[in-house]
DNA sequence: GTAAGCTATGACGTTACGTGAGGGTCAACA
DNA sequence: TGTTGACCCTCACGTAACGTCATAGCTTAC
């Protein structure tokens, strides 16, 4: 019995394009010909195609697919061996990728930027360190040091969860104080809400001090990062925001 | 201050052509270009850079990148969302394909064949079935049906180190018998490690009757994927043991 | 005999660069 | 001041594994 393209093509579930491609490098020959010129495949062929499509699902380029096909069992658990290591490096990566991805939402979620540090995890550290330092250093006189430090040593070990948690708690402060920006930056109901803000940032993340805090209002003007992300809650939170922490700051200075 | 592509490029750990590419595809256009036709990047570029190679090693194409740096940061939660679930999505699959490259290993090993439904496993089992039952039949006329039932159900469940112990023992048995060919297939050596063959199929496998057990031995001899896989251990191992089957079924049936 | 459905062979498109070729530029060193 | 050597530029073709037409012949059922 003899099969022509697109019953292979089907049967197997690859295009007939694939068919010609593994007949043009010579890794998958039909067994005959007819006389139109149409390639006839046979069931020996259906069985190689088998096994082709077996390892090129284990990752394996299609030459190297040939390589292992032409060869015994003997080196193709050669293959299979140092192909396995591959897999497992490539799923340790993966690992490292989604829980970077995780954080990066939790982040923009939140408006909370996340520590340099983890977002380069899984790359190329070496490679990239220099620059590293440098935007560290920036980061530095931005921030402060303390916070920085303090950030990346809180944070690395929350869970996805924490960041959830805190998320929908930033989520509830902002839409609190935008609902009474009308009331202007002293309103009772919103230096409460700075306070619980405060809070939270001592809690979680590095001990707020008055003029940490002070220097975090401005940051959120300065920095479009911030002010893009907060005034997706409300247009113009994040000035007002700002205006509100610097007026908690100057009543709680002794 | 003003950076070069070679400059650049050390920094970020990528190479010049790179560069060039990005710069030729819009994606990074270097800030400014001295009176030789230098690129001349600032550090914006640089921050830029960053966060593209953040996102491609989050997967995405150059392209992809592009729309998310020149969207908003909403835009950035949806395309991360869904892309981390087919990260999830991808990381199943890998564990998969491990777990079936751990097991084709073993089998390659001991010179066992694998389950059929373990080779398929992490395929598209929808396009492939009409083949995969075609290919079914076959192996219940060949190695009866008894065989490849009982095979899939108690094979599912072992581990990697099943595995490893099974191929342990078949190896030792394997050897021994090698070691004795020439003393021909009577030989009681010979025929005690046969006994023991029986014995380690019937407890790992499938209850084996001296039927079956003189199929299974033709099979050595007719089937190359096992004949190639046994005479790796010695030439002409396939044959001989499948005498020494024969006679050990000749004289253990009443 | 004709239309639908399959087949064939080009041959260019795609992605993200690698890899020269051929030829200017810049800074230091003799 | 000339000359290295390291760097820069712009073509432009090569890679992997096919996708996607375009153009044209084959098969088969009605």
């Amino acid at each position: 019995m003899e099969y022509r393209v697109k019953e292979v093509a089907d049967l197997a579930g690859v295009s007939v394009r694939t068919l010609h491609h593994y007949h043009e490098i010579g890794l998958l020959v039909p067994a005959s010909t007819s006389s139109s010129g149409y390639r006839l495949y046979t069931e020996d062929n259906l069985e190689r195609l088998q096994q082709i499509l077996f390892f090129k699902e284990l990752g394996f380029s299609l030459s190297g697919v040939k390589e292992i096909l032409e060869k015994p069992d003997f080196d193709r658990k050669a293959a299979l061996t140092t192909h396995k290591e591959l897999l497992v490096k490539k799923r340790a990566r993966l690992d490292e990728i989604i829980e970077t991805v995780e954080k990066t939402l939790s982040s923009i979620e939140g408006g909370i930027k996340m520590a340099d540090k983890d977002m380069f995890k899984g790359f190329d550290m070496e490679e990239i360190e220099r620059h590293q330092k440098k935007y560290s250093e920036e980061a530095k006189q931005k921030y402060g040091r303390k916070m920085v430090e303090a950030v990346e040593e809180k944070t690395s070990q929350y869970g996805i969860d924490d960041w959830e948690t805190i998320n929908a708690m930033t989520n509830s402060i902002y839409k609190k104080i935008g609902d009474r920006m009308e009331h202007g930056p002293a309103d009772p109901a919103v230096q409460e809400e700075v306070a619980k803000w405060r809070q939270l940032i001592t809690d979680h993340f590095y001990e707020c001090t008055t003029d940490i805090f002070r220097g975090l209002g401005d940051l959120y003007v300065m920095d479009e990062r911030f002010t893009k992300n907060i005034d997706r809650h409300k247009e113009g939170l994040a000035a007002f925001l700002r205006e509100a922490m610097h007026v908690y700051c100057e009543n709680h200075e002794k």
